[in-house]
Formats: structure tokens, C-alpha cells, sequence
RNA sequence: GCCCGAGUGGCGGAAUGGCAGACGCGCCGGACUCAAAAUCCGGUGGGGGCAACCUCGUGUGAGUUCGACUCUCACCUCGGGCACCA
């Protein structure tokens, strides 16, 4: 064998990378591709810190079945952006003092020189940023097509407000009652006008689709919570003053157990339902509630509070008065704002009572009965029992009780069937800086008037002290010669809009552009978009489950509907990839087990760097980074590169196939095929592997190691190309072609070449095994018994006990059951 | 509290009703070497036995089955989501 070179992954993947860039290899003909396949991966948010290797996994994951996809013949486009906008990288731009317009192009000029080292087969040529005017003067247009559709709308409601980011927050930013990004920081609320995107009209909707999608079930899962469907009615209560108080209940079945009624402290009519002499408590109670932070309210002590108003409302299903309270635990912004209490069957009803000394009613039986077949002690929440103290109800099954008390009242015109969803709308201002300005302007006379759309992009002006403040008012308001503008419709003098939309836009629709970022005449070009979208497969995290994917679901719904497009959802096919965690912790710069991509690139090289953190486990679960591990990696790509470079310099480039290198290979292509298409990349690359261990042990077992060549390796190599591009790319060169290994097919599977036609049969006695016996494939059950019975180990245990039963599996093991004892 | 996921060698993990521990790391032994590294070959769950073998073993406890890591029920632990949502 003559010596060659060594690999060396640094320079194979130098000359890849210019090699690619130079003959447009991974640049698509998004105008005449036969067979589009869109594979999309979440862009990145361009850190300061540079590419992450949580980043580096996700995209990874991505690539490698996009090239997959490739090498099955379709036409794969891979782009790539920034999602450069929004709070992280302002505060970042206020910490280091310099502003965001200098500071963020050159975060991303950084993370695009990381991401080209990585090798993914990214189409550079469709590159986009959301900070770039030529694109969020779509995501204003966006804003202007919600805006004529009344799905945009500005109105004053109780916000989220971030004393450190000085801003206000969408829900979903809110974690128990502290700001997403800095956990140390309650959430205030405030009383703000504010545009919000009306989401919650498309609640069923984005409820119901989640059905038909191809995603992972967690992330379906926790998008149906977030949305949160309850399905119930809504009841009428009335005052002595004729007036209606509605609650919503989900369980009407209980109604004759509603002892009290309790409003939210908001409610619109606690006003008119306090009496005189009540008064003072109530005020005194509203301005205590009023005067709290979200978090002490509703994360806080669960002590029970409330107070009597003083009036009482009629059950419609007792026609008793009850007494109407006010407290603090029924939540404005929920249901109807107002609640029947029912002691008896609701935990929370029941401290109430227990407080305050209220009256508590049994109306359910529970089916199941405590120990000693008592009913069992109150509050009962189940719905397994029968009604008793309803009235001719008694008796009844809850479930068949709900229908039934729902359509009596319903006729009496005391109740309504009724859904709520647990989604609020999307409040989208922000007051902040980095971000599109919302294309608005304030007129005395006009009102509020929408920029023309041919005034877009509104662009973000210069603005060197960019700070916010506490006035609850954007930073672009000081800008007096950008604040003031005429009014589109008359001209007078007019103010703009000063609140920059939140980031979670900017990312709702970035897909739909990727085609289309050559066309400046419009947002998507139609035909485009007809071509390559809905998404084919999208890859990302599940911290965008609530987030990311819900607005983009309905930004493209609403888009739909307004006749933008020609689909309702953006995603064909989702899937969540897992964390990558260090010593059983999640990475973090506190505990300083953070893996920077760069110098493991930098040793082993982006092909072993990649299959490495392919191999830690399930793509979707994630894995444990240990330096050890890397080096197996290494080790089988040297291996591969020694067998190819052993095959090359063998006379005689056309040896046959040996007869177990081909069965291994073709049970190879279909298990690697299979596990990439499940994203099990942990165990396609355990196949291979095998299959390379096979291929050298045949080769050491011949002396003249034939079973090392071209037909073996070729196989092997486009099997490798998606995990290992530039290595397989130099393989595949070496090997005689000159063509990409990436226009090569993907290896096809023969079912008949893959099968053994000897197979090692188990035997076992009484289901534990007692023997292996060696049979062809297709044994009979009588040949198998017989045979099985030969063996000595089979003997003993079988002993000469009478054989009760046989139990036969085909191919794999036969059970020989004897009697006990 | 509610919903979802997971618990398997020294480690990452494999096997979803049929040989538990594939593949890899680590470790042990051997070859090559003056030596080491690299590489190559072999071994590697626990206990017992000279051995052939026997036996225990997939978080815990029960159950279904000829046979259970896999299915069912109860529980424990960890991770994620939701949480006064009526």
C-alpha cells in the first residue's frame, strides 16, 4: 500500500468552501426547479457572543436532511437570516454604549463567517436581515394590511410593563410574573394605549388546524394549552336592579350549588352594584388590587380576598338571591370577568366560603366513594357523579346534567353555550428604539391615518441617544423633525406613531421573503411563493413553541384570508430538536460549561465537529456534549479516508461486490435512510459505522483485501455526505468524479439483497434462551422444533418433561414450552 | 396542583412484545516501537464456577403474557410546559 497525506480536515474544508461558492453549488433556480422542496431552519438572532452551539445543532440537524432531501432528487432551498431587531440587541448596544446600526451589521458579518465554516448547504445568494429597510418595509406593509382588515387595533388595556426594559410586554414574554429576559424583575402593570394584532379572533382556528399538522407533539401540545379552550356557558344572574350580572362557567351542571357571585375587581359593574354603605370597603378593596404588581396578585400568597358589595343577584337555577362579592381572584381579563362561586365543587370557591363564612351546598354525588363508602369531604371537582339538590336534575350524570340545566336556562333566556380561549391578543408597540416605526400617523382632524403605501419603508431614523425612559413614550417622540409630519390626507400638521412593532413580526413572516429577496415591488412574489411555499419541513426549538410559531401561524392565516396567499399554514411539517446540555446541565456562563463552536471547528474540524453533536443522541431529545467523545468521530472519518484512499490506489477499480459487504450495504441504505428521514441521526450514524467495520473486517478476513472498493465506498460516501460535506465532497473527488458528490442519487435499497438467507434461530424453554441454532431463513416450525430439540443445552432443560405448547416466530426464535416444577 | 416527556453498564446511548446493553467513549490485555503517541487485534453489566454453565439485572411495587426495557395500574425521581383561566 503506498503512503498518502493524512486527512486534514482544515484544509479539505477550505478548498469545499471555495470550491462550493465558486460553482454556485448550493444556490438554487428558485424559478425553474421541477421539484421545490423549501427546508426551513429558525434564523438566528445575532448575538455579540457569536454563533452558540446550541445554533450550530439546530442548523446542523437542518442541513443534514435538507442534503438528504438533495441527493433523493429534489430541488432543496436552504436560506438563511437575521432576525437583528428587538430589545436583546439594544440592550446590548446600550451596555457596550454604541449604537445598534453600527454595532449590529458587524454581529452579523461575524456570525455569517461562522456559519460558512460550519458547511451548510445555504443558498447565501437569498441572505436576509430584518433590520434592513428593504425588508421591514414589508413587515410595515404587513402592519398596513392588518390595519385595513380591522385586525390591527390600537386601544387602552392593562399592558405588561418592564421597569428594566422600560417597555411594555407581550403575554407571552410574562414568565410567572417576571420579565422573560431579566427574571429578577417583576412585571408592573400599566394602563396604556397600545396597537394589538386581534389573534384572539382566530383562536378556534389556530386551535383546530393544530389537528391536521405533521408537528411534533409537544410543540402541538403546547400550543393547544397556551390557546386554552374551555368549553361551558355563560349564565345569567340578576340583580334586584334589573340588571344582568354574566358569568361564565364550565360546569352549568353545578349551578344549583352557586351560593354567591364574585365580580372582578375591573368589572364594569361593581360601580353600580356597591351599596352606600359598602362603599368605603370597596373603594378601599379596588385601589389595594389597582395599586399591585401582576405578580403579587396572581403568583403571590393565594390567601384568599374579596369583599361584600352588598347587593345580591338572583340564581337562575334556585331563584334565591345571593350575595354579589368582589375579589381579587377572578380575573377581568378572562371569561366574563365575573364567576359563580360554587363552594361545594371548586377548590378555590371553597377557601372563599371557608374565609368568609359562606353558605356551601353539596349538588354532586361522587360515582367513586371514600374508604369507608362515604361520599367523600368537600370540594369535589370530578365529574363522575350524579346531581342531587337540583331540583328535578337530581340524579342525572354531570355530563348529561351540562346539557340539559345549559338548554332549561337556555329556554328562560338565562344562558348562552359559550367557548372562551385562554389567548389574549398580541399587543405588537413597543417603546423602544431598534425596530420598525409602526406606520401610523395622528392627524387633529383626520384621525388616526395610515403612512400611504407608497411612503414605505418608514425608515428608523438616526438617533444618537436612543435610551428609553420611563414616560412609558418611545425614544423616536424626542425627534422633533421626525415626530412631526403632514398628514397624507390633508396635509396639516401631524404627528407620528412613535412605538417600534415587537421583534416576534419581524420573525411571523421572514419565510415568505427568502424567495422573493430580489423582488422590490412587493412583499412575496406570487408565483414564487405558489412554487415553494407552504414550508416542507421547518426545524427549531421548542422555546418558540408559544411564541414564534403561533404568530407566524397567524400572520399567515390573516394574510390568507386577505387574499395574500394561496395557503392557510405556514408549516407543512415541524419538528422540535432537543437541547444540547453539559455535564447533565444545561450550558450557561454561571456555571461556565459553554461549548464555543469555534475552537472544536478549529481542532477536529466542522465535518467531526458536526457529526459529533449529531451522534450525543435523538436529535429531537438533544444530548450531553463530553470533550472525550469527540475523538470516535475522528477516528471513523480517518478510517473512511485511509479505506478510500486504499480503494483509489487498488488495481482493478471494477472488483466485485463481496457478497457480505452487500447485504450489510443494503440493510445499511435502508436503515440510514429510514433514521434520517425520523431524525434518529444518532443511529444513522451508528450504521454506518457497522457498515465500515463490515467492509474492513471482510478485507482483513481476504489477504488480498478486496473487499475495500469503489462499490463498497461510493454507497458509504453519499450516505455520509449530509453529516460529513466536505470530507465526502474530497472522498468523492478522489474516487474519480468530477461532479458534486451532492448531484450524485441517493444509494437505492433492494430488499432481496439485504436479506441473510442463515440466520442464528433462538431457542428458548419456557421463554427464558436456552440455545442459538444455525438455519436457513425461511425454516419451517417442525424442522426448527427438531432441530432445537438436538441441541444439548435445549436437552437438559427441556429435560423429559411433555412439550405443552410451541411458540414459533418465523425467522427469529422459536419457544418451546414445557411443564413447571 | 394540572398537562407532556424521560429514568437502561463507569459514561453518551441502542433495542418499543422475541438474544438487554448495537454504535461510540473510557478502561484492561496484546501487537508494532529503544520508548511513547498514533494505529491495529482482543476483552469489558453484577455475583458464583477451573470450566461447560448457572444466576441476578432496564427507577420502585403489582399485573397481563409462553415471553416485558417495551403493554396496564399505582408510586418515586428528574426535565419541560401551564398555573386563582372559573
Amino acid at each position: 500500500m503506498q503512503t498518502t497525506e493524512a486527512y486534514d480536515p482544515g484544509a479539505v474544508e477550505a478548498k469545499w468552501r471555495a470550491r462550493w461558492a465558486e460553482r454556485r453549488t448550493n444556490a438554487t433556480d428558485l424559478s425553474h426547479a421541477a421539484n421545490p422542496y423549501f427546508n426551513l431552519m429558525m434564523f438566528p438572532y445575532p448575538s455579540a457572543e457569536g454563533l452558540h452551539v446550541g445554533n450550530v445543532f439546530a442548523f446542523v440537524g437542518s442541513d443534514i436532511h435538507g442534503r438528504t432531501r438533495r441527493l433523493q432528487g429534489f430541488d432543496v432551498f436552504e436560506p438563511l437570516g437575521f432576525d437583528a431587531f428587538g430589545i436583546h440587541s439594544e440592550n446590548y448596544a446600550l451596555k457596550v454604549n454604541t449604537h445598534p446600526g453600527k454595532l449590529i451589521p458587524r454581529n452579523i458579518k461575524r456570525f455569517r463567517e461562522q456559519l460558512k465554516r460550519v458547511g451548510l448547504m445555504v443558498d447565501w445568494e437569498h441572505e436576509l436581515a430584518t433590520i434592513d429597510p428593504a425588508y421591514y418595509k414589508w413587515t410595515q406593509w404587513i402592519f398596513l394590511q392588518l390595519f385595513k382588515a380591522g385586525l390591527a387595533v390600537k386601544k387602552a388595556a392593562p399592558v405588561n410593563w418592564c421597569p428594566e426594559c422600560k417597555t411594555v410586554l407581550a403575554n407571552e414574554q410574562v414568565i410567572d410574573g417576571f420579565c422573560e429576559r431579566h427574571p429578577e424583575t417583576k412585571v408592573h402593570q400599566r394602563f396604556l394605549e397600545q396597537w394589538f394584532f386581534t389573534i384572539t379572533k382566530y383562536a378556534a382556528r389556530l386551535l383546530e388546524n393544530l389537528e391536521t399538522l405533521d408537528w411534533s407533539d409537544s410543540t402541538r401540545s403546547m400550543q393547544a394549552n397556551w390557546i386554552g379552550c374551555s368549553k361551558g356557558a355563560d349564565l345569567e344572574f340578576q340583580t334586584s336592579k334589573g340588571e344582568s350580572i354574566r358569568v361564565f362557567t364550565t360546569r352549568p351542571d353545578t349551578v344549583f350549588g352557586a351560593t354567591w357571585v364574585v365580580l372582578a375587581p375591573e368589572h364594569p359593574m361593581v360601580e353600580s352594584l356597591t351599596a352606600a354603605e359598602k362603599r368605603n370597603d370597596v373603594e378601599k378593596y379596588r385601589r389595594r388590587t389597582a395599586a399591585m404588581d401582576i405578580v403579587s396578585r396572581k403568583v403571590g400568597d393565594k390567601e384568599k380576598t374579596g369583599v361584600f358589595t352588598g347587593s345580591y343577584a338572583r340564581n337562575p337555577a334556585t331563584g334565591e338571591d345571593v350575595p354579589v362579592w368582589v375579589a381579587d381572584y377572578v380575573l377581568m381579563e378572562y371569561g366574563t370577568g365575573a364567576i359563580m362561586a360554587v363552594p361545594g365543587h371548586d377548590e378555590r370557591d371553597f377557601d372563599f366560603a371557608k374565609k368568609f363564612e359562606l353558605a356551601i351546598v353539596r349538588v354532586i354525588e361522587p360515582t367513586q366513594t371514600g374508604p369507608d363508602g362515604e361520599a367523600p369531604e368537600l370540594p369535589t371537582t370530578t365529574w363522575e357523579g350524579k346531581l342531587v339538590n337540583s331540583g328535578q336534575f337530581d340524579g342525572m350524570s354531570c355530563a348529561t346534567a351540562v346539557g340539559a340545566i345549559t338548554e332549561w336556562l337556555e329556554e328562560k333566556g338565562k344562558a348562552t353555550s359559550q367557548t372562551h380561549y385562554r389567548l389574549h391578543d398580541w399587543c405588537i408597540s413597543r417603546q423602544r428604539y431598534w425596530g420598525p416605526p409602526i406606520p401610523i400617523i395622528y392627524c387633529d382632524k383626520c384621525g388616526t391615518v395610515p403612512v400611504p403605501e407608497k411612503d414605505l419603508p418608514v425608515i428608523l431614523p438616526e438617533l444618537k441617544d436612543f435610551r428609553p425612559d420611563e414616560s412609558g413614550v418611545s425614544p423616536l417622540a424626542r425627534l422633533e423633525e421626525w415626530y412631526h409630519v403632514p398628514c397624507p390626507k390633508c396635509g396639516t400638521s401631524a404627528r407620528r406613531e412613535t412605538d417600534v412593532s415587537d421583534t416576534f413580526l419581524d420573525s411571523a413572516w421572514y419565510f415568505l421573503r427568502y424567495p422573493s429577496t430580489d423582488y422590490p415591488d412587493c412583499a412575496f412574489d406570487p408565483e414564487l411563493t405558489k412554487r415553494w411555499l407552504p414550508i416542507a419541513q421547518y426545524i427549531g426549538g421548542n422555546e418558540h413553541a408559544v411564541l414564534h410559531l403561533m404568530y407566524s401561524r397567524f400572520i399567515t392565516m390573516a394574510l390568507y384570508d386577505l387574499g395574500w396567499l394561496p395557503f392557510e399554514e405556514p408549516y407543512r411539517r415541524f419538528r422540535a430538536h432537543g437541547t444540547i446540555i453539559r455535564d447533565g446541565a444545561k450550558m450557561s456562563k454561571s456555571r461556565g460549561n459553554v461549548v464555543t463552536p469555534d475552537a472544536y471547528i478549529e481542532r477536529w474540524g466542522a465535518d467531526t465537529f458536526r457529526m459529533y453533536l449529531m451522534f450525543l443522541g435523538p436529535y429531537q431529545e438533544g444530548g450531553d456534549f463530553r470533550d472525550e467523545g469527540i475523538a470516535g468521530i475522528r477516528r471513523f472519518l480517518d478510517k473512511v479516508w485511509s479505506a478510500v484512499d486504499e480503494a483509489r490506489s487498488a488495481n482493478g477499480s471494477s472488483r466485485p461486490l463481496d457478497p457480505v459487504v452487500q447485504r450489510k450495504l443494503h440493510q445499511t441504505i435502508q436503515k440510514v435512510t429510514d433514521d434520517i428521514e425520523g431524525l434518529r441521526y444518532n443511529t444513522a450514524i451508528s450504521s454506518l459505522m457497522e457498515y465500515l467495520n463490515t467492509v474492513r473486517s471482510r478485507a482483513e478476513c481476504d489477504g488480498r483485501r478486496t473487499a475495500i472498493n469503489a462499490q463498497a465506498l461510493n454507497p458509504l460516501l453519499i450516505m455520509l455526505a449530509p453529516f460529513a460535506p466536505h470530507m465526502a465532497e474530497e472522498c468523492w473527488e478522489s474516487m474519480g468524479h468530477s461532479q458534486s458528490i451532492f448531484d450524485a442519487d441517493w444509494p437505492k435499497f433492494d430488499e432481496a439483497l439485504a436479506l441473510e438467507d442463515q440466520i442464528q434461530l433462538v431457542v428458548q424453554v419456557r421463554g427464558r434462551v436456552r440455545g442459538r441454532v444455525n438455519a436457513v431463513r425461511d425454516i419451517s416450525q417442525d424442522d426448527a422444533l427438531a432441530l432445537a430439540l438436538k441441541d444439548e443445552r435445549v436437552k437438559k432443560h427441556v429435560g423429559g418433561m411433555e412439550i405443552k405448547k410451541v411458540i414459533f416466530v418465523p425467522g427469529r426464535l422459536i419457544n418451546i414450552v414445557v411443564d413447571g416444577k
